[in-house]
DNA sequence: TTGCATCTACGATTTTTTTCGTAGACATTT
DNA sequence: AAATGTCTACGAAAAAAATCGTAGATGCAA
């Protein structure tokens, strides 16, 4: 049973997946730059997420380095998977149509989707 | 500004947009069949969502028949968009990719998709 | 007409998520 | 060494979501 990170544990997962190993004060001022939160509350959400699991940490001197222990594209495919199946009642194409429908995708994002496409079809 | 449903919210909503105008009666029995979940716990979500403006109702008798305010692709639409930022950084080509690449997709939903790629890009 | 079923309204509780204050440990600066 | 700053731990509160029980109104059936 997979567990869904909530949106504030995803603004965290999102910044370690980025940064690699990291300190709750590198995570905390890189998402204060974003929004007014303060330190002990992003302390306290990287403890909980060790609680639960979804973080590694080991000491460091006086503070803990923390490292995610979801993968970035396991958690996407959760993430999506998930809308798929009720934002979508699980058609994938149905979202997808909608993603590139309404979003601005470049001509070398499309042709990457194309060849993708392709190899799906061949690969039947 | 708009107003992301929850996860029981958007399960009511699915409902409505697929059956249409309807009483609390049915969307709790349709919702029963997968969830377990009590008549009045849907009946004062439904009033709340009605508080909120998401939903309308009008009397019927001695009950209310709910519609939904919020349109289907409307709000895939803001979820969708959601998800590309929070969860895709904002590329929704990366998010295509995922989705086709990991769920099963029928060669006509990928023909569809093909036919969409090719209208984008004569449009640009 | 009495009893049973089915509505809504509403308050209250429970659960989950987010937030932050305070205290104690340790390092650094003056 | 005293003051200052920066950690963690922890409790608790606030906010947001979800759940349900009870009461009162009304319809229907025996």
């Amino acid at each position: 049973m997979y567990i869904k990170p909530t949106d504030s544990e995803l603004e965290i997962l999102n910044y370690l997946w980025q940064a690699g190993p990291s300190t709750v004060r590198s995570v905390h001022d890189a998402l204060s730059e974003t929004k007014d939160v303060g330190y002990t509350t992003t302390l306290k959400l990287m403890q909980i997420m060790h609680d639960k699991g979804l973080l590694y940490r080991t000491e460091q001197g006086r503070s803990h380095i923390y490292v995610a222990l979801l993968g970035k594209e396991e958690t996407q495919q959760n993430l999506l998977g998930k809308m798929v199946e009720t934002v979508f009642q699980g058609s994938a194409a149905q979202m997808v149509m909608q993603a590139l429908g309404n979003h601005s995708t470049s001509k070398e994002e499309l042709d990457e989707i194309r060849e993708l496409l392709n190899n799906l079809e061949n690969n039947r």
